[in-house]
DNA sequence: ATCGCTTCTATTGTATACAATTCTGTCTGG
DNA sequence: CCAGACAGAATTGTATACAATAGAAGCGAT
């Protein structure tokens, strides 16, 4: 994808994440186009991308909409990711090296960092933790795992999460991240994979249990 | 997809599959056109489909070429469809009716048509055992899955493992799907899961016992 | 002869015009 | 007042021409 499909990509997923996009809302490829500035050609392509990743729904007859998930598929997808990141650890676990061990233990400590504020920043924190979880999976070298992850790791529901946690649970994520990094030390796959999923599941709950108080 | 992708995609794909296409074999997007008779605008939709798909892949720079997967890489996809299937099968177990596990048996029971003759067909073994795992699908009713699990049954994969079949690994074939249908009878999720896990991995060992000894 | 540069060619990316489809609102007959 | 059909508008799908970019071939200097 070069620059007008790549540019097309990022503005629409940052409208539909963080602008004022609302689910289910409905989107025509002119509009698209006219939010990123370019043609429809490289829309239909960045839109293919976000149907992929499901950030953006095809409705009955081709109309597009930015997709709504129900509770069950928001649980579902909590479940997949954590069935698929527990096998990435896994697979890591087997094929990592010192060196990206160290890489983790740098990330993890900016991390921290991040958190051990007065004001802890979220911001910085998801930036950390996205690269701390995204090195796992670059360490499991596998394409297919890599294709299939991030159809399952929403920044929406992510982001509203993170910011819902209070600082005994920033600080609970720093220590499942230490945990891995240990389980990497001593190539435990078994080890890795548990920490992991109990990581995900984690958040997954306290998700649900925001998601919950909200509705009320 | 409307007409001309939708063909391109069909046209495309079975030129991949069946057709004189060898694996990491260059593509142009106007051989693919002439291919599939249509201009290039629907071929690239269509090019995009089957990357996802894993089945094209864009080399360092935009250039297409036919995938060629790895032992490792073909390991990792029987792993991570036994996962995912095991899981729609749990999934289904909660949620079958008793219509649908009727319509499992049906297409059970052609499929045991198909493999109990003279010469088994096995044209219609692929047939009914595609339609009884996509119904599995349908009933664990997630939208996530139903997207994911495609990209990780290979038809050439099982293809070339169904033709390797004895009649007594097709008869067991046949075993597998009826216990996954007292499984669902019973509304065991777990049972269903396990069946299912052992189903996908035995094909795997065969898979691997074909291609081992074809590599010699 | 080989390395690096330049030019040319092949291939992919983008815009635009037009065709096909689907939606919406209005009108007519009952 | 409602159902259904029709006309018009909006939206998506396709083809084509052109632009940008990557790859290959040729050329000369050392």
């Amino acid at each position: 994808m070069s620059r007008a499909a790549e540019t097309a990509y990022e503005k629409i997923r940052s409208f539909v994440l963080y602008g004022e996009a609302r689910p289910g809302m409905q989107l025509t490829e002119e509009k698209l186009a006219e939010i990123s500035g370019v043609s429809r050609t490289p829309v239909r392509d960045a839109v293919r991308r976000l149907e992929n990743e499901m950030l953006l729904v095809r409705s009955a007859s081709k109309r597009l909409s930015i997709a709504d998930w129900s509770e069950d598929e928001i649980d579902e997808m909590f479940t997949l990711r954590a069935m698929l990141e527990a096998h990435a650890a896994e697979r890591a676990a087997r094929r990592i090296g010192t060196a990206d061990v160290e890489k983790l233990r740098d990330i993890n400590d900016r991390l921290k960092q991040a958190i051990r504020q007065s004001r802890p920043d979220i911001a910085a924190f998801l930036q950390a933790n996205r690269e701390f979880h995204d090195l796992i999976l670059a360490c499991a070298k596998s394409p297919r795992l890599s294709k299939l992850l991030p159809a399952l790791i929403e920044q929406p529901v992510v982001h509203r999460t993170a910011h819902q946690y209070s600082n005994a649970e920033l600080e609970q994520s720093a220590k499942d991240h230490d945990e891995l990094i240990a389980a990497f030390d001593a190539q435990d796959s078994h080890w890795a994979g548990a920490v992991m999923t109990s990581h995900i599941r984690r958040a997954f709950h306290k998700f649900s249990a925001t998601a919950r108080s909200a509705n009320d």
